[in-house]
DNA sequence: CTCGATCCCTGGACGC
DNA sequence: TGCGTCCAGGGATCGA
């Protein structure tokens, strides 16, 4: 599932294969994952491919304005103003082919390429987004993102973190707080840090934010050095798996032995998501016990004055 | 503000 | 072999 790692893995390679290519012609099969599928089919025919980077989980294929001007860079080198933004959902791939090769069947856009070549978006579950956006409305939009987690700062990181009385693992997880992290890098980066997942943000020392920044900055490099994680289906752009996988500690572990203390990893749901963890090295958060006990103390009571 | 529930969607795992 | 069922999950949305 493309997290950060993944889509820096095929925003790096299209950026090796498809930068500063033109894109003759579309053709859109599915649309119900595009925010406007005339705007993709009007405004793209014709564009040439300036850079390509990623923004959180987003690809942005920045593209050179019709009129020639220069591009706006804004923090971390993202934002020109004009954009197709691609997000990869659960099972997208953005990826080159030769015209030849037969389509896939969940192969729902095809911008022909000026080399002759095809870029196609494909993607069984839909679960992706696609659009165009220029200008100010490129702009806003990308602002709706928080911190880019590779290079936030320490204040900055505990500001957002420590800020909020929400679960860590559900800060995490939100693009607002931090863009790009997923459910395999926010539990990773938990148990590297050894904090529990429903603990809250709030009750987080300052000294665990750091330990938790630095873990997750070192685990998105390393994962990025390794081409992300392929659990089910993820390539990059080349269709090659990525490594990090077996590097996992956590995510995906229930029942086997942490790696630090030869406990059984747990799996739980938080923040509706799959959570593992090791429940020596993460400690449950004080209040997660007894707030599930008041809340029984509540149904009893509740039921008893019926 | 924060929560859980629900929906979107398909393929893969599993049981029979 | 084939069928039904369940589950995976990022994100939007809604009601509590």
């Amino acid at each position: 599932m493309p997290e950060l790692p993944e889509v820096e893995t095929v925003a790096r390679g299209l950026q090796g294969s498809v930068a500063g290519r033109r894109i003759l012609s579309v053709t859109l099969r599915k649309t119900d994952f595009m925010d406007d599928p005339a705007a993709i089919e009007r405004e793209l025919p014709g564009r040439q491919i300036a850079r390509v980077e990623r923004f959180g989980k987003f690809m942005l294929l920045q593209l050179v304005s019709k009129s020639g001007a220069g591009e706006i860079i804004a923090e971390g080198g993202a934002a020109a103003s004009e954009a197709l933004l691609v997000h990869l959902g659960m099972t997208g791939n953005l990826a080159p082919h030769f015209a030849e090769q037969p389509l896939d069947k969940h192969s729902h856009v095809i911008f022909a390429l000026d080399d002759g070549r095809e870029l196609r978006y494909t993607d069984p579950r839909r679960f992706g987004r696609m659009a165009y956006l220029a200008g100010e409305t490129l702009a806003t939009e990308l602002l709706r993102f928080g911190a880019e987690p590779l290079l936030v700062m320490a204040p900055e990181f505990a500001r957002r973190i420590r800020g909020s009385r929400a679960r860590i693992k559900a800060l995490l997880l939100d693009q607002r707080v931090l863009r790009g992290v997923g459910n395999i890098y926010a539990d990773e980066s938990l148990w590297s840090a050894g904090i529990h997942p429903a603990k809250s943000g709030a009750r987080l020392t300052a000294q665990e934010a750091e330990t938790l920044r630095k873990a997750l900055q070192k685990i998105l490099r390393k994962a990025i050095q390794m081409r992300g994680s392929s659990i089910s289906d993820f390539v990059d752009t080349q269709g090659v798996a990525g490594e990090y996988q077996q590097h996992h500690k956590a995510y995906g572990r229930e029942g086997q032995k942490c790696f630090r203390c030869g406990a059984k990893i747990r799996r739980i749901i938080v923040a509706g998501r799959s959570s593992y963890f090791c429940p020596v090295c993460q400690r449950a958060p004080r209040g997660a016990t007894s707030r599930k006990r008041n809340v029984k103390r509540a149904r009893r009571s509740h039921a008893s004055k019926k």
